[in-house]
DNA sequence: CTATTAATTCGTATGTTTGCGACATACAAA
DNA sequence: TTTGTATGTCGCAAACATACGAATTAATAG
């Protein structure tokens, strides 16, 4: 985090963080295959994605460190799942962001 | 964007992006703030965040690259103001991520 | 015990973002 | 024209992100 992020309501930190976790479109497609399958081995992740494995696993951990997914060793595998509380949290926050009132504008504002 | 970002679905890669403009606290303090007035001047913009007016002005370019602002030049003053079409859009990409169904997990994944 | 296999961490290279001071531009008033 | 004011751009430095090969860890099979 950068110093001065520091100096913002913590509402628009926490959601500013989220945000990032969508900004890279591995994370985002790591978040589809563990929402539309049930066995999510960390593996068959990296075989889906046009990534190394040592890659892949660094969003993984970045995922779990924000604690919206988590990964549990079952022998030689780890089966990776969302944390579906925690993906309820953060939708609730986008919900907030988005149902905001908007004013009218009042510039034509062309460019 | 870094190389490997282009081998995703082009999906991904615009939502990713959608989420970069949200991703830093000063971005979505300009967001709120324009959504809140309809009289949105630069400095006074520059004015309400820790930040400085260069990285402010950075930060304003960003949104308006991305099109969700708009800057309309009045005088001395530029008046910038939220593009709603583009707000309502990124809205529904968002939803769309939010309302993906998901699997129930099949792993206990205490950690 | 020793291979084998899966997953992660380490080290490193490269690219991107953030932040700001100094400079440039552009309009307005004197 | 000169001066002042509001904005925006440039160039740099520091912090952070992305990507991967190599080394490491850890469980299992032989």
């Amino acid at each position: 985090m950068y110093a001065k992020t520091e100096d913002f309501d913590l509402e628009l930190q926490d959601l500013a963080q989220a945000a990032k976790l969508f900004s890279h479109p591995a994370r985002l497609a790591i978040i589809r295959l563990l929402a539309a399958r049930n066995t999510c081995i960390s593996g068959d992740i990296a075989n889906e994605l046009p990534l190394s494995r040592a890659t892949v696993c660094q969003h993984l951990q970045e995922l779990k460190n924000a604690r919206l997914i988590r990964g549990e060793i079952s022998g030689l595998n780890v089966n990776y799942c969302l944390n579906v509380e925690k993906w309820s949290a953060i939708k609730k926050q986008f919900e907030a962001l988005f149902d905001m009132e908007i004013q009218d504008v009042n510039c034509i504002c062309i460019n």
